[in-house]
DNA sequence: CTCACTACTGTACATTTCTACAGTATAGAA
DNA sequence: TTCTATACTGTAGAAATGTACAGTAGTGAG
C-alpha cells in the first residue's frame, strides 16, 4: 500500500469509526459535513486517493460502497494477542498467514505480557507439562537468561526448548529423556531467539488423552 | 426480542450475510433481488417487521440504514471466572472467602465455558501435564464421564483426578506413579464431583523450576 | 519551467434508495 | 365474525447519493 498523506489518513480513520460506531459506511456528504468541507468533491477526491492507493475498494454505483481493505496488526482496540500455529519456512513468526487466530488475554494472568501465543508440537517438553497442542504465551525477547524456557528457530524450523548458554556454546534442552539436546555453537551456527515463555494455556476436556498423553504408570 | 418467522429469520439472516461478506447492508432493491421479490414493498414489509420486533434499527432516511441489533452468541463476552485456592473445610467450593481474585478468560479459549478456576497443589497430576500452581479450568458439572479430569471432593478434601467408574466402584486415577488411585464405594462413601477440567493455564516464567518440576533426564 | 499530485470549491445530473399509498391473499386470535 | 399480522404485487415521488466536469492553489520532483 502507498503511504497515505496525513489528510488521507484522517479521512480512512473517519470511515474506520463510522463502520464501527454507525454500522455502514458513511456518504461523500457524510464525510463532507465531518470535515467541514463545501464540495462533495473534496470527499471524492479522498475516496479515490485512498482507492487508488489500495486503502480501501469503491464498489461503484452503490450508495456507501466503501470497503475499508488496509488493516492494521490488532483488530482495533481488541488488545489481542495472536496465535501462531504452524510458522512458514522463511517467514517471520508473526507473519499474517501464520496467525490463525486472536484471543483477548487477562494481563493479570501472566507475570510478562505476552506478545503471542505458540501452538506446541511434539513431546519434547513433556516433563516440564507443556504438550502437543497447548498454546505457549511467548514474549519476544532478542536474548534468553539460562534455565528459562524459550522459543528458538535455526533456520526454517522453531522450537520450544530449556535455554543453556556457556559461553558461545549454547545448549537446547528437551524436557523429555527420550529426546537428545541441541548443541549449538554460536560462532559456527546462527540461533534466534523468537521469545521466551510467560504462560500456558491448554483448551479441550482434559482427560480423554487423545494426543496420547504419556502415563507413567 | 418477539420471535421472528421463518421468513423473517431468512432476511435477517440475509442482512447478516451481506454485512459479513460485502462490508455494507443490504437496499431493499438488494433484498428484492436475493429473494425474488417482484415488488419493494415485500422488503420493506419485513425490515419494518423486524425493525419493530427490536431484530434491527432502521435508521431513516439512510441509504442501506440498517443495523443489527439481535446477537446470538456475546461474540467476546468476557465474563469474569473466579480462581478458587485453597477450599475452606466444610465450606461450598465456590465460597466467597475462596476467591482470590476474578479473571476475565476468551470464550474461544476453552471447548466449554468454565464457571471457575482452581489451583492446582501436589504432583498427582504431573504424567497429565497438570503441575502445582496450574490453574485448572473447570466446568461444573454433577456428574462425569469415564477417562475425564474431574474436581472431586470427599469429605473436607478437595483433589484433582481422572475419573472412572465401574458400577457402584469409582477409582480417582492420579497421573503419577509415585501416587496410589483412590478407591470408592458408592454404596458406602459419598463422592461430590464439583465439577470436569476443560482447560489449563500456567503462568508466570516457566523453566525456572521454582515448584521443583521434575525432570525425567 | 513543466508535470503530477494533493486538496480543495462549485454546479449539475442521473441513479439509487427510501418511503408512502393502494391493493390481494392467507392464517390465527378474540 | 372482525381484527391483526404475515407476505406479498404494483406504482409513484421525494430525498439521498454517486459521479462527471470545470476550476483554483500549493508542493515537490525532474
Amino acid at each position: 500500500m502507498d503511504p497515505l498523506t496525513r489528510r488521507q489518513a484522517e479521512i480512512l480513520d473517519y470511515i474506520r469509526r463510522q463502520i464501527a460506531d454507525q454500522g455502514l459506511p458513511p456518504t461523500r456528504a457524510e464525510i463532507v459535513a465531518a470535515f467541514g468541507f463545501r464540495s462533495l468533491t473534496a470527499a471524492d477526491d479522498h475516496l479515490r486517493a485512498l482507492a487508488r492507493k489500495q486503502a480501501i475498494e469503491l464498489l461503484p454505483g452503490a450508495s456507501r460502497g466503501i470497503r475499508v481493505l488496509a488493516i492494521e496488526a490488532p483488530p482495533a482496540a481488541n488488545e489481542g494477542v495472536p496465535l501462531v500455529g504452524r510458522v512458514a519456512a522463511g517467514a517471520p513468526i508473526l507473519a499474517e498467514e501464520s496467525i490463525e487466530d486472536w484471543y483477548t488475554l487477562d494481563r493479570k494472568l501472566f507475570s510478562a505480557a505476552p506478545d503471542f501465543l505458540l501452538r506446541v508440537q511434539g513431546l519434547s517438553m513433556r516433563d516440564a507439562g507443556i504438550l502437543p497442542g497447548d498454546l505457549l504465551a511467548v514474549q519476544r525477547v532478542a536474548t534468553a537468561r539460562n534455565g528459562e524456557i524459550v522459543v528458538a528457530r535455526m533456520g526454517d524450523e522453531v522450537t520450544v526448548k530449556r535455554f543453556e548458554r556457556i559461553g558461545a556454546l549454547v545448549r537446547l534442552l528437551p524436557a523429555n529423556p527420550d529426546y537428545a539436546p541441541i548443541r549449538i555453537d554460536l560462532a559456527q551456527q546462527e540461533l534466534i531467539i523468537e521469545g521466551r515463555a510467560v504462560g500456558l494455556l491448554r483448551s479441550g476436556p482434559l482427560g480423554n488423552t487423545p494426543t496420547g498423553l504419556p502415563f507413567a504408570a
